[in-house]
DNA sequence: CGACGTGTTGAAGGAGCTCAATCTAAGTGG
DNA sequence: CCACTTAGATTGAGCTCCTTCAACACGTCG
């Protein structure tokens, strides 16, 4: 199980130091904290709502979302994680999960223990700190979609997404802006802008249409950028991609 | 301007004391944190989106909101901050703000330097755990109003709403969760739950018609919380107000 | 090859929106 | 103290965007 001889938490370090800098003693500690990997298979839940969380989930390759059932059975997808993100910080460190986290695909995991965690925070504070600005990255993509499913038509909120998803990708290193795989089916789609399948469908097909997007097995395609994000209203500030980082050390 | 002499910060201390203990020297020095007193009147923006925002505010009295603006005028409120609450944290950890911060009445804060929170963290990294814990529950309650917004139809979310003020407004000493004063108008209910005014009115007017609430003036009653937890699907788990603090030190 | 998950399409209905008028309460200035 | 103003609440009528239901197509994988 225990497996630390490759730097399996490289890909955490990169997403961190995207938040800001870190000496060469706080690089050396993240990548040296302790952690096991682990692998899901495609639809299982990784943590279920209630359960008490001990750990913090690296995603290391493939996609994972975290969501919530309401009532009878509907479902919204509140995040949707790739490659590098820290998953589950949210819920290790309030104790028990006020949501599911679920597997899309094969998805191999590096579980930092929740105490290694809070060890961390007393004796760098800094990469804490870089662990927190990630968690405030999520809560503001959070925001961001809050008023997508609140405040835009179906067109505005499959657009959005669509646009969030390009250069998350690009970031990511999973493909361009302009074209990548799509992860989710036209269900889970709708399950994150809270629409149904059907309805995400006569979306997606009017902006092929109109030659906004081609679709290919399960390549996107943007051909005309522009006009998707002026349909979503899309603006990337929110996704915190390329913050000054001198303002905070 | 600097009025540091009563425990302004007392408030906050009570927060964070939600989310765990702190020790006695802890305790004295976030009381101690550098600050301002201001005051911002009814509607009046505290933080505009794109702002560098160089200050935490600790919400003393009075209720605002964070809200965004979407394409051409549509507004989504985001959260509701009242009471004790550290507003903006998000905000100010992140350099620039992604949102608007807005009073929705005469509103008192306690503005702390963003240098004097990250200084916090370095000494006493209990308490920034304290605070980044604060800003998580904040994430939480962001992931269930997504999830009604996406997945209740508006019986649901209004109801759903008027439960979580209940228990929110109980927990900060400003009435029970069974009759508060409403602090939004009911355009600013259909802005956190992404409804129009009318049609909020006429759930508020069914609610009231079938004896589940009564009205006057702006005092809510909530007689038959049971029937509107229902309504809603309320679990207040996701408020994170009784957690179980002993897991965290 | 057959089955299941996913995508596609049509038709019909309804939940919630838009527009607009009226009503109420709480100021505000004279 | 009262006329006037204004923000907010209330109500109705018509409409539309999105859902629901249902059928069918496609492709991938056993």
């Amino acid at each position: 199980m225990a497996d630390t001889e490759p730097p399996s938490l490289e890909p955490m370090l990169r997403k961190l130091l995207g938040h800001g800098k870190l000496n060469a003693a706080e690089r050396t500690a993240t990548l040296a904290l302790p952690h096991t990997i682990r692998t899901f298979g495609a639809h299982e839940y990784v943590v279920r709502q209630g359960d008490v969380a001990r750990y913090c989930c690296v995603l290391l390759s493939g996609f994972c979302v975290r969501q919530k059932v309401v009532g009878r059975g509907a479902r919204q997808i509140v995040a949707l994680h790739l490659n590098g993100d820290l998953v589950d910080l949210q819920n290790s460190l309030l104790g028990v999960a006020d949501h599911n986290l679920q597997a899309l695909t094969v998805v191999r995991f590096a579980m930092v223990p929740r105490d290694m965690i809070m060890r961390m925070m007393d004796e760098y504070p800094v990469v804490a700190m870089r662990m927190w600005q990630d968690t405030l990255v999520d809560a503001s993509v959070g925001r961001e979609w809050m008023a997508n499913i609140g405040r835009r038509d179906a067109a505005g909120r499959v657009a959005h997404l669509l646009c969030e998803l390009g250069l998350r990708f690009q970031k990511a290193g999973l493909g361009s802006a302009e074209a990548f795989e799509m992860p989710l089916t036209q269900e889970q789609i709708g399950d994150v802008t809270g629409l149904t399948s059907v309805h995400v469908n006569r979306m997606l097909k009017a902006f092929e249409r109109d030659g906004i997007i081609r679709r290919s097995r399960k390549t996107v395609h943007i051909d005309d950028w522009g006009q998707l994000a002026s349909i979503g209203d899309f603006d990337d500030q929110y996704l915190h991609l390329n913050e000054d980082k001198l303002a905070l050390s």
